[in-house]
DNA sequence: GACTAAAACGAACGTTCGTACTATTTTCTC
DNA sequence: GAGAAAATAGTACGAACGTTCGTTTTAGTC
């Protein structure tokens, strides 16, 4: 067959083997977003995305490691939609109040298909303890502490009283945000995020300053 | 052998099958509140139970059929946890506290050892259609009507103002129960429960009339 | 363009999954 | 306590699981 290499796929600089282990985690993310990190596997992924299933293994060398690879990818995308854009907006109250809208949003135009990721995986792994677990947890501490940081970063502004619990406080919105994921996805509820958006303001303008 | 029939098992009125199906279900609740509904396999329930899979696979007929029954199963325990002790309070404000205290404690009392079979199955099924998410999101109909319920109960005795939003207060009281949840079997944390029965309670006193 | 290393494949492993069928044992009823 | 009915066990099945291995193809380097 002759050799026509008519147009370099694209100007990527990344090794081969890099770019096909993210495409694979792309996929990844998305089908555990829907079937759960357990749902997940090995054969139907490879199959997704036509590939063997002994390629696609080699990349990860076990199931678990493709596992704690998705959540790394899928914390990308969520660090990405979540704080992205609201780190534009001036620290304080108005920063506070784009990160609550970034995340109603982000459940809204179904950033994941199957909802958000992490709400998914933290009750799915909350009693299994392992390394899976421990990455799910780890995730949603960093996520919990910058919560709890953009609170602190508001009550440093004189925005929100001096009196507001931090950790309270991400402890109620973190609630929310997990009700309208349960209410928009499993009850399909279409008012669900209204409902978490009045319920975010409510809370936030009565510990305003 | 000889037939020595020292004592009957017990006085039980319940057929044998009935009685067998009954254990076969409480293990299998316990079981998917740790490994998920879709973790529940047919082999491993059977080897807990020292029974055949076939054996116990008769008594359902398919997979489907026996996580529809956990389902079941598992809606008694919740109704029996959360309802029953607190209808016995007066109907109106009492009684919901009563409701939401009931369910904090049902958590930190690991009614299901690894937390709310609802919220675990809500999030697991929430994307997965067929009868099995129909009937984790009929529960949860269920579940939520019965809450504004009590609110509206409320609110009739004259216990709440007047212009309370039933279905929002009950999606912010939901939220927060998953909450707590969350925090409490994931992130071990002891405090969840105290956080989220101050902000249940912020909130109910602040609707008090 | 040749050489090497990385990447992907194909086939097979042993195990477990859910399910089907038949035989045996146990329970219930008269 | 005999007979019918229900419950349980035993065995087998095809498919899918995660994983291993040896081979082949591809990509990157001089």
């Amino acid at each position: 067959m002759a050799e026509m290499t008519v147009a370099a796929p694209s100007p990527t600089l990344a090794p081969k083997g890099e770019r096909t282990r993210q495409s694979i985690l792309d996929r990844a993310v998305d089908i555990a977003s829907l079937q759960g990190l357990q749902g997940l596997t090995i054969g139907s992924l490879a199959e997704e995305l036509g590939m063997s299933k002994s390629g696609l293994f080699a990349h990860f060398g076990s199931k678990e490691e493709l596992q704690i690879a998705t959540i790394e990818a899928a914390s990308q995308r969520y660090i990405t939609e979540i704080f992205t854009e609201a780190l534009h907006e001036p620290r304080g109250y108005p920063r506070l109040v784009a990160i609550c809208n970034a995340w109603l949003s982000y459940i809204r135009r179904s950033v994941f298909p199957g909802g958000c990721f992490f709400a998914a995986a933290s009750f799915e792994f909350d009693s299994r303890p392992g390394p899976v677990r421990d990455r799910v947890r780890h995730m949603m501490d960093d996520w919990m502490h910058a919560l709890e940081r953009s609170i602190r970063m508001a009550k440093d502004e004189g925005h929100l009283k001096d009196d507001v619990d931090s950790a309270q406080l991400a402890f109620e919105l973190n609630s929310l945000f997990f009700g309208a994921n349960f209410s928009f996805y499993l009850r399909d509820d279409q008012q669900a995020i209204e409902r978490a958006e009045r319920a975010v303001k409510t809370r936030l303008e009565a510990l305003r300053k």
